[in-house]
DNA sequence: AGTTATACCCGGACGC
DNA sequence: TGCGTCCGGGTATAAC
């Protein structure tokens, strides 16, 4: 499921391919993916040129030349796909927005979506997700600072998207692994070094994980060598029964807060 | 206020 | 191979 360096890369991808380019046509085969009728959508968007890609947690935002935003969620199994038609997987698409001889193919949007909103509604549904990890304003001091009070176990909280937007059941289970903590630790137990191991591995794993192309495995073009280059390097997630890369010991898979977890009980407490 | 339960949705995994 | 069944997962919302 794409998380923040999943989209992340995705929108640096994207940037040169469509920034600056005229949606020429628009085809919507699944109307439950958008959250307008069809024909308004279609009218709203053809003709218009994107002018920025913007990244948002696990959100992309479309900035459309008539103040109109795209706003995309993939939630589970959601990808894109940029290309011709002939191109294109042989999966049905959702929707498609046709940019001269190619087009952007959204896939797999079961519970995601692409919603079309004026800037400044999209500014608002936006509003009470978490601060961004890897924005330079998130110092460990304001880390602290939303740690406090927290009584929360480790999992439940890195994918609360109110406490700190873009992480999900992946880079969770990798981030605690970096630190040497387990998934189900409360906040309250955590030792000043831990806070301080837990920030910088949210920092170093999310940055490592964006420079290696995130894990998703479809490539967003023909000849896309970046996409899904962190796959091969997860530590823990989903390697149960697979030695840990640090010590050996075999990857646990539990669940914790109703999620999915991996972690070894050896590396950490 | 913070945490937990539930609905949403359907591709794909699984069983027969 | 083919058909049926069921599960997973992020988020919004409701309920503790």
């Amino acid at each position: 499921m794409p998380e923040l360096p999943e989209m992340e890369t995705y929108r640096q991808l994207l940037t040169p391919l469509i920034v600056g380019r005229t949606v020429s046509d628009v085809s919507i085969t699944r109307e439950k993916s958008i959250n307008v009728p069809p024909e308004y959508f279609a009218r709203m968007v053809t003709g218009t040129r994107i002018a920025a890609l913007e990244r948002r947690a696990k959100h992309l935002l479309f900035h459309l030349d008539n103040g109109q935003v795209l706003l995309l969620h993939l939630m589970l199994g959601g990808s894109m796909f940029y290309g011709s038609e002939a191109q294109k997987p042989q999966r049905t698409t959702q929707v498609v927005l046709h940019v001269g001889e190619t087009a952007l193919y959204f896939i797999g949007l079961r519970l995601g979506y692409l919603h079309l909103h004026a800037a400044q509604e999209a500014e608002r549904l936006l509003a009470k997700l978490g601060p961004e990890p890897l924005a330079p304003q998130f110092t460990f001091e304001r880390f602290l600072d939303v740690l406090a009070g927290r009584k929360a176990n480790l999992k439940a909280l890195l994918v609360d998207q109110s406490f700190l937007s873009g992480i999900g059941n992946c880079y969770s289970d990798e981030i605690c692994f970096a630190a040497g903590l387990l998934p189900a630790r409360r906040v309250p137990t955590l030792q000043p070094d831990e806070q301080s191991n837990l920030y910088t591995a949210i920092g170093s794993l999310l940055r490592e994980a964006i420079r290696c192309g995130g894990y998703m495995d479809m490539p967003l073009y023909v000849g896309d060598a970046l996409t899904g280059g962190f796959d091969s390097l997860c530590r823990v997630y989903d390697r149960e029964g697979e030695p840990c890369p640090r010590c050996g010991a075999p990857i646990v898979k539990d669940e914790i807060s109703a999620k999915k977890s991996f972690y070894c009980s050896v590396c950490q407490r």
